[in-house]
DNA sequence: CATGAATGAGAATTCATTCAT
DNA sequence: CATGAATGAATTCTCATTCAT
């Protein structure tokens, strides 16, 4: 049994407990791009969600659950962007549009840019965040293989992988950058992406 | 005046304390990797670094010092693998030999791959993270003008900025990985980076 | 925003929380008196006051707060004193009156006689302290107007705060003194007040 | 034996080590006026005179030393003023030239003022304080005593003591205050102590 | 002897978590 | 069930004091 037990502690009967967790992930998410990891404290997302500490603990077992809780939520969030199916052969359309919606989410909603550098420097969570990206990576090979990328299972989920951890280190700065900037960085990410896929799509 | 000055606190002349301050920052970085961000204190430090906590706090004004100074070493030690000048022309294998060397920084060196995420998911931080980058891309980017890529400063140092996260993204990764996984993703990683760069280089 | 700020951080409502607020503040003056100042810890309070630490943070933002309450109850209650109306003409029993109810507050107050001195060795509680002396100083100012004593407002105020500072400085010696010894300084006492306010209120 | 030996550890052989000496309270006076006695630290007395702390510790046994070695020279300051003889006969003037060197005094020696309070605050100092404080009590009762005033010693004591805490309460305040202000207060003080002694002189 | 450096012990303050109502 | 209130256990940071050179 782990030290820190990551599962809900029960899930919500929906209705007005929902309500609850829902504001508890969202203030969550808030203090996370305000104050950092370190200054998230229980109490203070209690306080930001409007509702008590107790409360908080009813609906998770401890401080990294609400982590997870969000992990899952972004986690789930980026998998159905990399599944939603797209009409074959127009990659790099779709690549195009595949880049521009996850800025949309890392930019829209509060928290995914730093939770993502939180989960792997916090030891109670790196293997939350190692399977979520593990899942990404295995869903977006997926689509790299009805594209009619070769090789092995290992081989396309290391270049699913590869392709991921550059998105989601250039995304997170795209986010703070200027609109100006955001474009050269946006347009260079997609660039690199293509020029990698091509060798993989096309060579 | 901020929170959290991260400046030492006095540079040690050079005689014992120098080693002390040698022993903290080691501890730190050990401690970083075992146990992560939000599980480093200061008196683990101190007591890992065989110091007293006093004098961890003689040296360094707060935890956050302590960091800064981890990543201020982290920083030189990049621009200088960055900066290290190489015979002209060949490109390629300038950038395989750079990605060894960093991937070498990155696994041998403890700390260096938690406290990247570290730095940009703590707000105190996030400050000499960027400087920290912006400085790596700058070194870089100057390499790539070495190599004829055009463009504007913003350009090219868009262009450094991306290639850097990349491979950011990746190293810790595969510092992590067992050996099969390892050469996989550094062949990948180098694929991507030599894709993206030989448009940039060569078109 | 000052270092150390006072105020309580947040009234208690008054349910149990009150009582604990009345807690902390009778254990602190209790150990004013028994340890002095500088032995004074909030850790020491807490534990004599059978709570929290934690708690008594709850209730003030730190160590001065602390001692800002229990001075604020002491201005307080000096405040009503002097302010307590009586047959006029009669200056000199009520002045005897007041020495008296005095000399009891000091006396079965514990920490006040104490606090008096602390307030003015401490720099962040040294703003606290004039202006209570200041707003005692005016209270006694208009008893002196009422009293037929001519000047102008801060000659008033200067008289009320000379004859105010002597007694703070004998109460807290007559406090520590035997019955004999006590008596004797009181007795001095009024007769220098006495002496000095007739020049002002029949001169 | 006390938890706190006050005294010195060793009479400084004269010579450098007198003004080593002189430096340490010098500065440990100027801190007190600035940053109060709870933010005083023998670190910070040392940096301030500009000597070791280790030397500090070689002249006095502790902290609370160094603030008996400044209340002695206080005391005795103190002490040599009310001794000055002068002519008999005009107590007023001399009253009046008394209070005018005291308040001299408390401006010019920086940290007397508040160490006043500070002694009375602090249970390790208490001791000295009083002893102080006796010893001016008796030298000025000596002085009443020529001056003709009657009663027993303990009352010339009492009658003395009386008129150094109201001095000793208005004086600081007076170092404190603008000119205008100060004068009224030197003027009070003076009025005060006229009115209570020429009852005992020459009542 | 004076200093750079160190340290044991503790002090202020915080925080995750729980309980009583 | 939700909340006001409490708390045990750390955590950051400080300080008086000492030691080695």
């Amino acid at each position: 049994m782990p030290a820190h037990p990551l599962e809900p502690r029960r899930t919500p009967p929906g209705g007005r407990a929902l309500k609850t967790v829902e504001r508890i992930l969202e203030a969550t998410a808030l203090l996370l791009d305000e104050v950092g990891f370190d200054a998230l404290t229980t109490n203070a997302i209690a306080e930001r969600a409007g509702v008590n500490v107790a409360s908080l603990y009813k609906y998770f077992p401890n401080k990294y659950a609400v982590l997870t809780g969000l992990a899952e939520r972004m986690r789930d969030e980026q998998l159905a962007l990399i599944r939603r199916p797209t009409e074959p052969g127009a990659w790099r359309e779709e690549l195009a549009t595949l880049l521009d919606v996850f800025l949309d989410l890392f930019v829209s909603r509060p928290g995914f840019a730093t939770l993502a550098s939180v989960l792997s420097s916090s030891a109670p969570l790196r293997e939350i965040d190692e399977a979520s990206l593990a899942a990404e990576a295995r869903a977006l090979s997926e689509r790299l293989a009805e594209y009619g990328v070769e090789g092995s299972r290992a081989d396309r989920e290391a270049i699913a992988r590869v392709a991921l951890e550059a998105a989601r280190g250039v995304l997170p700065l795209a986010r703070r950058a200027g609109p100006a900037r955001r474009k050269r960085l946006m347009r260079e990410l997609r660039r690199m992406l293509e020029a990698y896929l091509a060798g993989h799509i096309e060579g």
